[in-house]
DNA sequence: TATTGTTATACTCTATAACTATA
DNA sequence: TATAGTTATAGAGTATAACAATA
C-alpha cells in the first residue's frame, strides 16, 4: 500500500521506540535510564572530555550535562577536573558505576538477544547495516538537515 | 569498548533521529511533516476509521488526533462520519492530498535511495530485519515493557 | 575571538486521565 | 459496561541562546 517501498523511516522510528522502552523497563531495576546506561558504557574505560563524551555518544552538550548530573547524583561518576584545560572536565566512572555497568550490560545482553532471536541471517546484516548509516550518509545529519527550532529559518 | 556488542539501540536511537531530521527537512518544501505523511500515506486507498489508522502507524489515538487537525487544516484530508457507527470517523484523504502524497513519496525515496545508497547487500536484509522486529518481538511493547507516566506504577 | 561547560528556556513527540457520545 | 474520539495536561527528549570561565 505504500508508494515508497518500504517506509524504513516508519521501521526505524518504532523499532527504535519499541526497543527504547523494552531497555527502559529492563534497566529501571537498576535505577538507570537507556541513555545514562549508554553514556556511562561509553565512558568507562578511557578519559574522557564531556564534550568528547557528548560526540561519542550523539548527544547535544546541553543533554551531557543534565545526564552526568544525574549519574553524579546516583554516585556512578564523578567530573573531575582536567589537569591540561581548566574549562574541560574528565569524566570519571565510580567503582559503583563500574560494577553497575557490568550488571546493566547483562540485562541488555539478554534484551539484544531475545529481541535479535527472530533474526537469521539477518542479523549481522541489520546492526552492520545501521553501523554504516550512522557512520555514513546519516553520520553529518544532526547539525545539517534537521529543522530544529522554528528560529533557525536559515 | 561496549560490552554489549554492538549498541543496538543506539544505534536505532541515532539512525531513526537521523533519517528523520533528513524527510522532515525533505518534506517541510510541501508543508508537510514526516508524521503527517506516514498517516496520509496509510490512509490513501482504503477506508479507514481513525482508531484503526492508529493502529496502523502505530500511533496512540491522541497523536492521531492532532495528526489528522493538521492534515484538515491544510486541506489534505477529511474526517467523515461513518454511516454504520455514529460514534467513528473515517478519514478521507481529499484530491489535494492524493497529489501531495505523490510528490512526497518521489521526495523520500530520493532520500532513501541517498541513504541507502552506501549499502550493498545488507540494503534488503536491514529492511526486513527491521521488519520482522516490528512485527515480532517489538510489536506489542508499546503498552507492555513500556514505563509511560510515572502514575503507571503497577 | 573561540571553546568548555552551565543555566534557562522552549519545542516536539508521546502518552495518561477524564470526558462526551454513542454502542 | 465498553468503545470512538476529544480535550487537557504532563513527561521525556532534545536543542537554541545567553552566559561564565578559560584558552
Amino acid at each position: 500500500m505504500s508508494r515508497v517501498t518500504p517506509d524504513l523511516s516508519f521501521l526505524l522510528d518504532k523499532t527504535s521506540e519499541s526497543l527504547t522502552a523494552r531497555m527502559s523497563a529492563a534497566l529501571a531495576d537498576l535505577g538507570l535510564t537507556a541513555r545514562q546506561y549508554c553514556v556511562l558504557d561509553k565512558a568507562s574505560g578511557g578519559e574522557h572530555t564531556q564534550g568528547r563524551l557528548a560526540e561519542e555518544a550523539l548527544l547535544d552538550k546541553t543533554t551531557m550535562v543534565t545526564t552526568l548530573d544525574g549519574l553524579e547524583r546516583a554516585g556512578l561518576a564523578r567530573r573531575v577536573a582536567s589537569p591540561t584545560d581548566r574549562r574541560a572536565r574528565l569524566v570519571e566512572i565510580t567503582p559503583e558505576g563500574e560494577a553497575l555497568i557490568e550488571r546493566a550490560a547483562t540485562v541488555i545482553q539478554g534484551v539484544y538477544d531475545e529481541v535479535l532471536g527472530v533474526l537469521g541471517d539477518e542479523r549481522d546484516a541489520l546492526v552492520t547495516g545501521l553501523t554504516r548509516l550512522v557512520e555514513g550518509p546519516l553520520r553529518e545529519t544532526a547539525s545539517d538537515a534537521r529543522p530544529r527550532r522554528s528560529s533557525r529559518t536559515g
